[in-house]
DNA sequence: AGCCTGTGATTGAATGACCAATCAATGTTG
DNA sequence: CAACATTGATTGGTCATTCAATCACAGGCT
């Protein structure tokens, strides 16, 4: 059923995949300029160029639409590169300056949906893995870097916890203040990340 | 008009003041538990035992009573204490543990209002002079603990925008993720933000 | 004191609009 | 001719806002 699809790559036949992919594209162009409440069904269904039934033939509700618009923004909104290490860390960092100008609409989006899930049980789940998987992320760096200083890397998750949470303070402010210097911020983060001393395991 | 009633303070007289403060508790309540979008003015009204017709009485539109519920709510949310300089920061940051628990609430609805701001003017603007207002604070404890240190104040904003944006992360994580360890999490801010060396200043 | 009256407070029904989800019908294709 | 894809009208509801009508009271007037 679902295989068949990936097999036959001739575009005379019907690729619902691409009238899936249509809707996700037309969610996310709606979503991330008007936001969850203010988008609906019909709209997407326009923008998309399809009948409003079909996005729920692909969708089954309107949340789960919502996950996988955010699914595949996330995949595609990857920040960190190959370095290891500091190196990496300031790579990463760099990257994050300019991923904050060039992707306004998908941190539109993202922040949206934060608040959305706080009060509805299905797009919160999604949010909150999806959080806990970046988190992760910036964990792994920060471990690689506590281990080339040859340091307790205990802190390592606490750390982590505090730079995503920098960096979504950032974007939020980056999103709701015109005046916001994100450059700044991002290098403040990166030395307060980079050169401060943590409490080893005996806490302070 | 207005002075008459201060000056009366008997029970039979109509105290439209009271009337209003109902409406904007009972706004707090429901909006907090359940979201911007997810609570009606009828619920409101319900909630505050009054018509529905009166929640526009005092309030021009649904907007304008969230932003008054907003500003309500940031007035008696002040995690400052009296002491200056280092001490200052570090009761702070202790303060601001115990609020990550005490009030969950009002975050809730902080959190979500900066979601419905990103696409509504209104509500907008009200949160962005909200977080400048905050990160201002954030920022005069920085340059007290510069001053004090005997180092250059310039960094001073960019710390205050990663302090207050990792601020608002980890009380974004702490909502989302039951299973945060927002304690740990505040430690490693107060760490980062005091033992950091920043760009143009000599360590201490 | 007792009546009168205007003004602000309060009510609840009515308005006009919008929305997510369903579904029966139609189109398309292997 | 089945099975999947697509349509768009329908359903059953919700919502913010408006409004005409009522209520309570304060202060002037007799």
């Amino acid at each position: 059923m679902l295989v068949e699809r990936s097999t036959k790559t001739k575009e005379s036949l019907k690729m619902p995949a691409d009238t899936r992919d249509k809707i996700l594209q037309a969610a996310f162009t709606r979503l991330s300029s008007q936001g969850y409440e203010n988008t609906s069904i019909k709209e997407i269904a326009e923008e998309a160029g399809v009948a409003q039934g079909l996005v729920h033939y692909y969708f089954k509700s309107k949340q789960q639409l919502v996950l996988a618009v955010l699914m595949d923004v996330c995949a595609k909104l990857e920040i960190y590169g190959p370095e290891l290490g500091e190196a990496g860390a300031l790579a990463a960092f760099e990257n994050f300056k300019s991923v904050l100008r060039t992707r306004r609409d998908a941190h539109n989006l993202y922040v949206e949906l934060i608040g959305v899930g706080l009060h509805d049980r299905e797009v919160g789940t999604g949010i909150r893995d999806d959080i806990r998987r970046h988190r992760g992320e910036v964990e792994d760096i920060a471990r690689q870097v506590l281990a080339q200083r040859e340091v307790d890397p205990g802190p390592a998750r606490a750390i982590a916890s505090v730079v995503w949470g920098a960096i979504l303070g950032i974007i939020v402010q980056s999103l709701v203040d015109e005046d916001f210097n994100s450059d700044e911020a991002v290098d403040a983060l990166a030395a307060m990340a980079l050169s401060a001393v943590y409490p080893g395991t005996q806490s302070a």
